[in-house]
DNA sequence: TACTTTCACTTGCTGAGGCAAGTCAAAAGG
DNA sequence: CCTTTTGACTTGCCTCAGCAAGTGAAAGTA
């Protein structure tokens, strides 16, 4: 199996896939091992995390769902659901758009920032363990590259398909 | 917030802010990316995808489940219960080891091989547009090895603690 | 104005995964 | 030997996510 043909042929190459099972790892288990951090310290999910600190540095903590949705990577009904979740406690309340009754503005109340404020620490301390810290400046900003251009892709393949 | 101090820190410096950003995407959109096209064209997800194409290459395409667990990144339940699936469908048999009756082998049959083969083609090409079109040699090259380095800290993590 | 289309969002149903508890086999300790 | 401990695996309960169908608001069209 010599891997001339790049993207005709239907294997992975040697280095393909060393690459590709560590990417693997990194995408399965990753992912898991914030969620139980943030569940035992904090109950909530990586998920959850993110869209909490995403509506925090929105202009006036406010975006619309389907905004929100886009820049977490999230389905509208799996966003709807967290929703739920965090009306019932009170971190996010959910409105019409007054300009345009079709869109829904949700905005992070004062207990929902504080949640996550008191959330974070350990959160980022996680992540920088993980993440961050195993590698040196320049690993970081190629690793940064590569990635800027897959998570493009990938976003594209959402979209438009 | 000048990021000075960099693992004490609460937070993460812009350029930091960035890479994460990237690889939440990634973590997040990629194997929901790769499900869909599985679960379109082939009915599998991209962890079973995964459990399925290392049985394939392991000696007598037979592995304890404990193995196979940890080079798959799972947790025994989940597995336990892809292996519930995957008996219903003759693609894989289990057996106590004889060796040791503590264990439990699992191996893939000719069907599960079949199926494999079967779904490969459209979920390699799919991975290579994702993840390898968007980057040079060089690019690979280093997403290679910061991944490495990250997927041994969480395996790390994982184990241990 | 009425009808259709489009779009944002929600809901119902089903399937998968996590955790904690249960089962069973082998080893360790008396 | 018998008991206790360890370790591998499975099971039950609950939550969460995906999909497809449903609702309701605005825009386009006759």
């Amino acid at each position: 199996m010599m891997g001339l043909m790049d993207t005709q042929s239907p294997w992975l190459d040697d280095d393909q896939q060393d690459l590709w099972q560590a990417l693997l790892t990194v995408v399965i288990a990753l992912p898991a091992a914030l969620d139980r951090q943030l569940q035992r310290d904090a109950g909530i999910s990586n998920f959850e995390y993110g869209v909490l600190a995403r509506l925090s540095v929105a202009d006036e903590s406010t975006m619309r769902l389907s905004d929100l949705a886009r820049v977490c990577d999230s389905t509208q009904p799996r966003l709807s659901k967290a929703m739920d979740r965090f009306e019932a406690r009170d971190w996010v309340a959910r409105r019409p758009d007054p300009g345009d009754g079709r869109y829904t503005l949700a905005t992070l109340t004062d207990a929902g920032r504080h949640k996550l404020v008191q959330s974070a620490p350990e959160h980022v301390a996680q992540v920088k363990r993980l993440v961050f810290d195993p590698l040196s400046a320049a690993q970081r900003r190629h690793l940064g590259v590569a990635l800027t251009r897959i998570a493009a892709t990938v976003r594209r393949e959402v979209e438009g398909s």
